[in-house]
RNA sequence: GGGCCCAUAGCUCAGGUGGUAGAGCACUGUGCUGAUAACGCAGGGGUCAGUAGUUCGAAUCUACUUGGGCCCA
């Protein structure tokens, strides 16, 4: 006996059980053991930032991940199972300064970097057993005990050795670099952290203001800027050397500016001379800051720009290299003065004389004030623009010129490139992004100065001498003092920074650098800290390269995949994987950003809850991954629809096959070899027909699944499942239903039950609860009725989970194409029928004499006529009939077409149509009053009329095939006592009155 | 300025190797009631962004244009 199936499935109710099941049995751990020493899968997780619990847009991204892991263990694959956390970095350290409620890195510094690390490590530890619980909850297996943290000592040390290869090349270099810098965090703002939110519409004051040219009389460069701040350390204006600028007048004075933007003068400006931008190129002015220590002895010139445009300003570009980032590189292009003014905390610098401790920002109006007082303002006005603010804080940003540690990456370039070639990317399209960035990607900047991160193991001296280190040990060994402070520690900071080793040129003690990493050095290791490069080689060589990584396209190219190929390339000269299937960006069901003020953002725990991890899963998997998921609790009731399709078929198994006793005969281990289980002889041709479309979608998931394609499958297996619902099992229920248990019924409940079975294997990798819940039900119950009996021809025990199951395989002799698309044809035929049957408005319960099909292909009338009793009951005509091409319908035909076929019904009623169509409706009527009467569907009954002449004779013509479909032992006009139920009713304008009543045997 | 992606029914999207357009949702009508607080069937609705090519034939290949999005500078 199977158990009886619920009415509809409840996740809440099923999904932690089946968790328990998995739990209480060990079964995952069963399936590592099982498939331990066989062919490997072998994939690289990328590591989850354990911040904060996960995001729905997380589950979508384990959902491929454990999908291609549960689907490889069923093809008996060796897996490490491996999770990853991604520990360090500013991420974690914000969160921690809000927790403490930090507001700068005084704070911090305040409160102690020891402790402060410790903080930031309980939090990683803390979330990354949350984003644990969710994933488990997501269905998603791995080995949660072996996850590998980038905070671990063997992570750290990996880098190390990593950057000592780095420096052996000659690549590791301290630069400066001009940077976003939030000046109440005191740190770089690197691109690579900030992925969205960076930029904010703020208001500020423009200034345009006067340069006087050297040399001329009452003449000015007229210059333009947003960052009045920035024209402290000014030492040249850009032009740009093909666009048009005049010389005009006005008031006396000549200004230089574009043509374009000549209205900035105002009324009353005379033009005097057109030039191009080249003819002005090498002037020299006096700076507006002139006056300023820093300023001394800067001369200042214009420079050719080619970025200058004309839409704004006015065409001739302030140019300050301490302040702004394309400012620094054409400073260097021409060799300019670099006068930086700020401080960490964004405020000038000491030599800066009035300035002196002022805020950055804070300095517009005094700097407006003293240009007012040199005479060289021109007006000022308020503008509107996107500035970069710290994604954190919210700060606005300031250009800061900074010192920090750079790997060189020209020289790796190309290597780098021919790595991202090696592998196969999907979609293709990743292969062109990530050589785009590759070929315009700048030197790494790998340092932070911040606490919480990879220690740098870089010492550098006063006297310029530095040098790398690549382990603890050799630390150990360089060590001159310090080393008893930092032993037994993490090297982390502040720890390793006690450590101090000799200089190599001047003998000096040495300290580290006190900068931390950028945390892509800690992702992009661990193809090689996990798998034990340093340590354990052999192991390493067993496991690397990877087969297979999945993560979110955007934004990784320039990070992830960028860090993982260029470590690899450095230590191994090849890529670390193979293969990547990369997915776009998940959005609310509107399409926007989630955000919870907007009303669309799904919160991962509620939607565990309330849509339930099967159905997100499938959610996940059958979208195409190139486009964006826009998810939402919508898209969650769509796809419990279809599946409810397979929970009916497979309730509906169970009740009849519980009602037959069936139970499935033993066909040993496998339960997927149809053809063992189905002698081929009492196959009806539906039989034939769904077992054939049974085996290509196990044919077609397979080859999706082995190309790394999870959206096909799916969306193959909704085509299936309806199929099997509207056409196998609507058009076979009769078979179920009769009492004769012959070969024809065994055939049909072979035949259902082997298309459920296969299905259970075939979407557990898919949707791994509802699969199981049915297996345990359908096929291990089947074990139980065996236990101790000796007719398990294999011997091998049924396994004890679908998952511990082999994944189907097809067997192409079941396989019928051309029976396929006969089916197909039928049902065209079907569907013209009933659209015929619409249009004339005759209802299928009244029966027509015939349907006439006009074909276009005359070989496709042997496969109607093989179905032609499905045709007939379908369309509930009682001939069907045939003609040429070019035939005309008969007048009564009522005709419908497509490209391919017409088919035309029969529309003259007669007497006797009318009789059938009479007793057609009372049988219906019957079946409507037993399920109100609460009957059992095998309940037998009498049945009682009164009705009309008209249908009391209809009655009498048909009573066998009353008695047959309402299971009544007597149908009768006799007054009937005590009925269970009656109702008075009219049957196609007949009245009558009907009466129940159950028999009882 | 450079690179990449996208443009198919009101909405969200399918449409491997070119052969006279599909699904779900929504809408209209209707059927079924032995899987039934489900489900089925039928219908309206698209010059597949535009233009030009290749081809016997293009939503599908090529080029350009337009309009969106992402990344880099």
């Amino acid at each position: 006996m199977f158990a009886q199936v619920p009415r509809r499935p409840d996740h809440r109710e099923t999904e932690p059980r089946i968790l328990k099941f998995w739990a209480d049995n060990d079964i995952f751990q069963k399936l590592v053991e099982r498939n331990r020493g066989r062919p490997k899968f072998r994939f690289l997780d990328g590591p989850i930032t354990a911040n904060n619990p996960m995001g729905v847009h997380h589950a979508w991204g384990r959902t491929y991940k454990d999908l291609f892991q549960r689907y490889h263990a069923m093809l008996g694959k060796d897996q490490r199972y491996q999770n990853g956390f991604d520990c360090q970095g500013l991420w974690v350290e914000v969160e921690v300064e809000k927790e403490l409620g930090f507001k700068s890195k005084r704070d911090i510094e305040k409160f102690g970097i020891d402790r402060f690390v410790e903080k930031c490590r309980e939090r990683v530890r803390k979330y990354s057993q949350v984003q644990a619980n969710q994933s488990t909850r997501l269905g998603q297996w791995m080995d949660w005990d072996n996850s590998y943290y980038t905070m671990s000592e063997e992570n750290n040390y990996s880098i190390w050795h990593f950057l000592k290869k780095c420096h052996e090349r000659g690549l590791v270099y301290e630069g400066t670099d001009v940077m976003p810098w939030c000046s109440r965090c005191g740190t770089a703002i690197s691109d690579q952290e900030i992925v969205t939110e960076g930029y904010r519409e703020l208001t500020h004051k423009a200034v345009f203001f006067r340069l006087p040219v050297l040399g001329r009389d009452r003449e000015y460069l007229l210059v333009w800027t947003t960052t009045p701040w920035t024209l402290t350390s000014n030492v040249a204006a850009a032009v740009h050397p093909e666009l048009d600028y005049v010389r005009a007048r006005k008031d006396g004075d000549t200004y230089i500016l574009a043509k374009p933007l000549l209205s900035v003068l105002g009324a009353g400006a005379e033009v005097i001379e057109d030039l191009k931008g080249e003819k002005l190129v090498g002037l020299r002015y006096r700076g507006p800051f002139d006056e300023l220590g820093p300023q001394q002895g800067v001369e200042h010139r214009v420079v050719p720009w080619e970025e200058v445009s004309a839409a704004e300003g006015t065409g001739i570009v302030h140019i300050a290299p301490g302040c702004g980032k394309e400012d620094f590189l054409l400073g260097k292009e021409f060799s300019l003065s670099v006068i930086a003014p700020l401080c960490e905390d964004g405020t000038f610098r000491d030599n800066f004389d009035w300035l002196k401790g002022m805020d950055a920002q804070a300095a517009a109006q005094p700097v407006f004030d003293s240009l007012e007082k040199k005479g060289l303002l021109f007006k000022i006005e308020d503008y509107t623009h996107r500035y970069p603010v710290c994604w954190r804080c919210g700060q606005e940003l300031v250009f800061r010129l900074v010192d920090e540690w750079f790997i060189a990456m020209d020289s790796l370039r190309e290597e780098i490139k021919e790595s991202a070639r090696q592998v196969r990317w999907i979609p293709e399209f990743g292969l062109a992004r990530e050589l785009d960035w590759l070929s315009n990607m700048s030197d790494w900047c790998i340092s932070k100065k911040r606490y919480w991160g990879l220690a740098l193991p870089i010492f550098r001296c006063e006297c310029g001498w530095f040098d790398v280190i690549g382990s603890r040990e050799e630390l150990k060994s360089k060590a001159v003092s310090g080393w008893e402070n930092f032993d037994g520690h993490t090297p982390h900071r502040p720890w390793v920074d006690e450590v101090r080793i000799k200089c190599g040129k001047c003998g000096k003690p040495v300290a580290r650098v006190k900068d931390v990493g950028n945390p892509w050095l800690d992702a992009g290791i661990v193809p090689f800290s996990t798998t034990h490069y340093l340590t354990d080689h052999a192991y390493w060589q067993e496991w690397f390269p990877f087969e297979f990584i999945t993560e979110s396209f955007p934004g990784q190219f320039r990070n992830w995949f960028y860090a993982i190929l260029t470590m690899s390339t450095v230590l191994e000269k090849r890529s670390p994987f193979k293969t990547i299937l990369g997915y776009a960006m998940m959005k609310g069901a509107d399409g926007r950003e989630m955000h919870k003020s907007w009303g669309n953002a799904i919160d991962t725990d509620e939607a565990f809850d309330k849509m339930g991890a099967d159905v997100m899963r499938w959610a996940f998997c059958r979208h195409n991954p190139v486009q964006n998921l826009n998810f939402g609790y919508a898209l969650g009731d769509e796809v419990r629809r279809k599946f409810l399709t397979l929970w009916n078929v497979y309730s509906f198994f169970v009740t009849y096959a519980n009602i037959d006793k069936w139970t499935p005969e033993p066909t040993g281990s496998s339960f997927i070899v149809h053809r063992s289980s189905l002698p081929d002889q009492s196959l009806g041709l539906l039989d034939r027909w769904i077992l054939s479309r049974l085996n290509s979608l196990v044919k077609l998931t397979r080859e999706r699944l082995d190309d790394y394609d999870p959206a096909s499958a799916p969306r193959a297996v909704e085509e299936f499942i309806d199929d099997l619902s509207v056409w196998y099992v609507r058009r076979n229920r009769r078979r179920f239903w009769k009492a004769a248990s012959d070969s024809d019924k065994q055939a049909a409940y072979r035949t259902l039950y082997n298309c459920l079975t296969t299905l259970t294997k075939l979407i557990a990798p898919f949707m791994p609860f509802v699969a199981e819940e049915m297996y345990q039900n359908l096929v291990r119950p089947a074990e139980r009725d065996r236990a101790g009996s000796s007719d398990n021809p294999d011997g091998v025990p049924i396994p004890e989970s679908v998952h511990l199951c082999a994944y189907p395989e097809a067997d192409p002799s079941l396989i019928d194409a051309a029976l396929e698309k006969e089916v197909g044809i039928v049902r065209a035929v079907v569907s013209l029928g009933r659209a015929a049957r619409e249009k004339s408005k005759l209802k299928v319960r009244q029966p027509l004499e015939a349907i006439l099909v006009r074909l276009n292909e005359p070989g496709e009338k042997d496969a109607i006529l093989r179905h032609g009793e499905t045709i007939k009951e379908e369309l509930n005509v009682h001939d069907l009939r045939f003609s040429d091409k070019d035939a005309q319908f008969p007048d009564d035909f009522a005709v419908e077409e497509d490209a391919e076929h017409a088919v035309g019904i029969c529309t003259k009623l007669t007497p006797e149509l009318e009789d059938e169509g009479l007793v057609r409706e009372l049988v219906h009527k019957v079946q409507n009053l037993r399920k109100a009467a609460g009957f059992d569907v095998t309940d037998r009954i009498r049945l009682h009329y009164q009705s009309s002449p008209r249908l009391a004779a209809a009655v009498r013509a048909f009573t066998d095939y009353i008695r047959r479909e309402t299971l009544a032992v007597a149908v009768t006009d006799d007054p009937l006592a005590e009925p269970d139920i009656r109702e008075s009713a009219k049957i196609n304008r007949e009245p009558a009155h009907l009466a129940l009543k159950r028999v009882r045997e």
